[in-house]
DNA sequence: AAGCAAATTAACCGGCTGGTACAAAGCTCT
DNA sequence: AGAGCTTTGTACCAGCCGGTTAATTTGCTT
């Protein structure tokens, strides 16, 4: 019984202090378990399992349950901003640019079913969480920016309407990459599977391009 | 302490016997209390005391936890079907039946918060449960029949492309109405609430109209 | 090496919550 | 009216789970 874990890094008999990597593997490991079971389903000591720690270490280092959820939360949002801020559409003739930014916000939501779970689930909250935490409101306003440019090119070269909201076709693309990862459960027992085959999802997101890209463009 | 409630209209001294009516409240209230708090978060006491019935009551009719949420979600995606079905356009031109649908789709969705909720924690479980419910497979493909309708009309005429795909509309007139229900709260965070005032809304719906139609005409 | 704060462990607790046992009250049928 | 069913109320329980207490270990500083 008292034998287990020989080669565990940190338990059996001595362990060493590495306490900035205890707070990165709860953090992770609670992402995990906070995407996949919710807030309230979501339990503390399968957190704590999920890595070489104890129970006691999350509460240590995040106060409770509900400052470990903000932390994810944070760091969620934070580093998914990151990414959209990584992309470099500035060189590019306003259709194309916006086809890209289409392009890579349904394939990043495609490849961050956990993030997108996480505000699937701050949603269920009404946000309750999101305002409790200041510097993000700050990083997401930022997103708009990209768009702002490509309408403004466009608009000027007299590409697109004149009466495009940048808002809007931020909400667009974000809604329709959204609800394809979001609820394709609920999709797929409806309406069976055949969307969200590889092939189909390319031709899905040509679709939504397709469909962008004909709303804004001038008659 | 014992005096209390003389006009409710069950409790006191003597009540009349209504299965049905019970039935009908505790599955009222249990769709109010998940759609707030979720699956793991909603509290049996708490529908209990939400109408004038006990505990017991709830798993007398439903078994348990999850039958009550089986039949809850049931209920709710039967009456939300019915209430597209009702939705008549087959007397109109293609582009004016698919606009009335998109509209239609868009207000339905933001008239029942509530079941979107459900779909939301629904598909925070993937799903899992809509599996054990037999009878919704049939109800909700069907809504698909509309569009292809509307579709292969529009196609005969000359009007939409050939080449359009009645369940990628689908998914997109759903995608963007559930969207702009379900994640108001973060984007209204991240965004600002601009978007969701009533005449937003209304330049919004019109908006999902316009690329909609916009992706379907021919060239 | 001693002192001290930070990190970690193990055992524990209180109360909440899903679920139940049991009895009493209504309803139906004869 | 009373037997036998369904429906409802009351009290209760067992276990889970967020959170805590207290003691032990580590490592830094001097």
């Amino acid at each position: 019984m008292s034998e287990a874990g020989e080669n565990t890094r940190k338990k059996a008999r001595s362990w060493k202090q590495d306490p900035e990597a205890v707070r990165a593997d709860i953090l992770c490991a609670a992402r995990a378990e906070f995407a996949e079971h919710g807030l309230s389903g979501a339990r503390v000591q399968d957190i704590a399992d999920r890595i070489q720690t104890s129970k006691r270490m999350i509460f240590y280092y995040f106060g409770d349950k509900e400052g470990l959820y903000r932390a994810v939360l944070d760091e969620a949002y934070r580093s998914v901003r990151k990414a959209e801020a990584e992309l470099e559409l500035d060189g590019l003739p306003p259709e194309e640019a916006l086809r890209k930014l289409v392009e890579f916000t349904f394939d990043h939501h495609r490849a961050n079913a956990d993030f997108i779970r996480l505000v699937m689930i701050e949603n269920i909250h009404g946000a309750r969480h999101m305002h409790e935490i200041d510097s993000l409101s700050q990083t997401n306003t930022a997103a708009i920016g990209q768009i702002e440019r490509i309408c403004t090119a466009g608009i000027d070269a007299g590409l697109f309407r004149a009466d495009v909201s940048p808002l809007e076709i931020h909400w667009q693309i974000s809604g329709m990459s959204f609800f394809n990862v979001a609820n394709m459960a609920t999709f797929s027992v409806n309406f069976g599977p055949d969307l969200f085959t590889d092939d189909a999802q390319l031709r899905l997101r040509e679709t939504v391009v397709n469909s962008i890209l004909a709303s804004v463009r001038a008659t």
